[in-house]
DNA sequence: CATGAATGAGTCTTCATTCAT
DNA sequence: AATGAATGAAGACTCATTCAT
């Protein structure tokens, strides 16, 4: 019959713009990997970057766009992780190992991202390829040059760079996503060098 | 004024009960795939089955059953092509030659199944291991033992069986999930061969 | 901590389309000039029909829709009145008298549609003109046509009927919308006589 | 990606305080008669009046209170106006035919007005008498005391000055409202003569 | 058994208001 | 005093599920 406790009402806090926006996609990662696009209540990743809803939704118009932002977000850290990489050698073929392993080892630390990935394929199917594989093929031009260039210099024992540069990308794609969702427990890190291997010299004797 | 909410009636049918089951979970095939789980609405399942909705729930309790069910329903087709293949040679590659062509097969002549098993991922993670993971799981056993055969004959030049196994598999899965959600546009099944030569003697020259 | 006491769940009752059409729609009428369109809450409305919230959806895709229903329902009304009023006689003097005191009749038995007039341009502006205008609109070439019939017999002392029409006009519905805004208690019914009186004669002497 | 929250930076600009007050208000009733009460956004007054969302409450507690008191300032002028133009003669007569040419003038210059009245009827119809029925109220004495001297003097043909008067009322009101409302293009101005025609001598031939 | 009208829990989004700067 | 970033209450609408016919 009385005022309910109204508990305690959140502190006001005020920022900077970028930096709230960091919090809140931060915060977002987390939701949508753990709870899925759907299930994830707008109100939970609010609560999670300490702000109110309508604060979210000063940053991110809709959970749509929070959502494609918050995807968005990590692949440029994987863009940027793998670019730096393969700067380590000169040569094509350490390069690309570099890029693998940088590959592997983003996903080994931040295995939810998978998540986010299948998460956009479920929800917008509509809007065509997935911001994954838009990534891949905007980078696909540097990768195939140094494929390329291994085949020039006579290492390639296959023909055709590009299909050995597909192979490469649905084995990586595949070991990531089917370690995360088949909750396999060996580190991917680890299993970079024995797929190195299997990818370079196969797994018959001659 | 408004959209009266009459439609024409549908004529009620009998049908044996499995021919009904049938039907349902192939509409239910299609629905899913085409909208995704959570666009999909019941009514347009019970609409493409011919049936109320009522007959829905009566073979399937909840939409969540409804959905696993038709997820299984492809599993097995899955399956038991695999295991139809293996039987062709007593060679234990041919065999996984065999098997790998017809899983490219699958996939390549019913690509949206690629589809339910992202789907599942995406609305049931609390369910644990996706059901493509727990069917891949049952069905290692006899593909390992066909590496392990390799090896025991001296064919294989890795060491570890198991690492070569779970190479392949990630590969495949990898190739045909990526096929589909990047709208790559060759066959699976023309593909079949580059994809093992690769997965055979890799792609470096010695 | 246990299950709340869910409440006497709403008894299930099935009757035919229109007559459910009918009853949301008289409902629609009290709740919307009784709160007002935007203060109306929807629930409210299916609580006075006495169904489901979703029904009320079922039968108008949204409240807009269910707004502008309901007015062009009471509009209808005021319409069928006013036509069947004018047959009592063949004297258009008579005629337009009779025609007046309907509509008076009208607002007098239903001051609340008053309300619903008010409320559709308040909210729906941009919609261009009011649903009570376009229907005065379609009326009035015959309403018209008896004035001019006036002018005809040599009874009319102002030369344009046009004119005379549109201070009627103007004249009922400020009497109208009058009576309810400024909480006249007086009703309209008893008013006829005397607004009849001035605007055949005026207020002056001669 | 998104839209960052940054604006331009407005300057901090320090005005008299009834000055301040003044520009809120002809902001609000420009935006309130464009949008109406509840699509005005508060944000777009504070942009019309040139200052921050907060000084707009500064000056007026809540959003009801500005838009009674936009409502209360067109009022005023309503009203200026009208007790301004009675004043031109001795004769009743002549007095309140000024009076309504003054009142179809001002809302034939600001027909806008018509809006706020009927704004505040959807919106605030808890609060009984609309402001314009008040003021109505409050100026009735006057114009009821030159009716009635016109009666005194003989020159009214009904007995019933109140009647007389308040059809006047009714039907400028009527006439005022839905000139706005049918997006009658005709000028009030022009109307006046005609209209107080009507009024004095009524329609029909004796 | 089969049907589809009826139900209501669940959620994104808006925007008036507050208050730290 | 002036500002605008931050807040959260409120409500339209959807759709899985039920059940009277």
């Amino acid at each position: 019959m009385t005022d309910e406790p109204t508990g305690p009402v959140r502190k006001r806090v005020r920022k900077p713009a970028e930096q709230r926006r960091e919090e809140i996609l931060d915060a977002a990662v987390a939701v949508f990997a753990d709870q899925g696009y759907r299930a994830a209540d707008c109100q939970d990743i609010a609560d999670r970057a300490e702000v109110g809803k309508g604060t979210v939704y000063r940053y991110f118009e809709t959970k749509e766009v929070l959502f494609l932002s918050t995807l968005t977000h990590v692949m440029e850290q994987l863009k940027s992780e793998a670019e730096a990489a393969v700067t380590v050698s000169g040569d094509p073929l350490e390069k690309i190992r570099a890029g693998v392993r940088a590959y592997l080892a983003f996903f080994d630390s931040q295995p939810e991202v998978v998540e986010l990935v299948i998460q956009e394929r479920a929800e917008f199917r509509e809007r065509g390829s997935p911001l994954y594989f838009v990534y891949a093929d905007n980078e696909r031009g540097g990768w195939l040059a140094l494929v390329q260039e291994l085949a020039d210099q006579g290492r390639l024992r296959v023909g055709n760079a590009d299909a050995a540069l597909r192979m490469l990308e649905d084995l990586l794609f595949g070991t990531v996503v089917s370690s995360r969702l088949s909750m396999d427990r060996r580190g991917l890190r680890e299993r970079a060098s024995e797929i190195l291997d299997i990818f370079e010299y196969g797994v018959l004797a001659r």
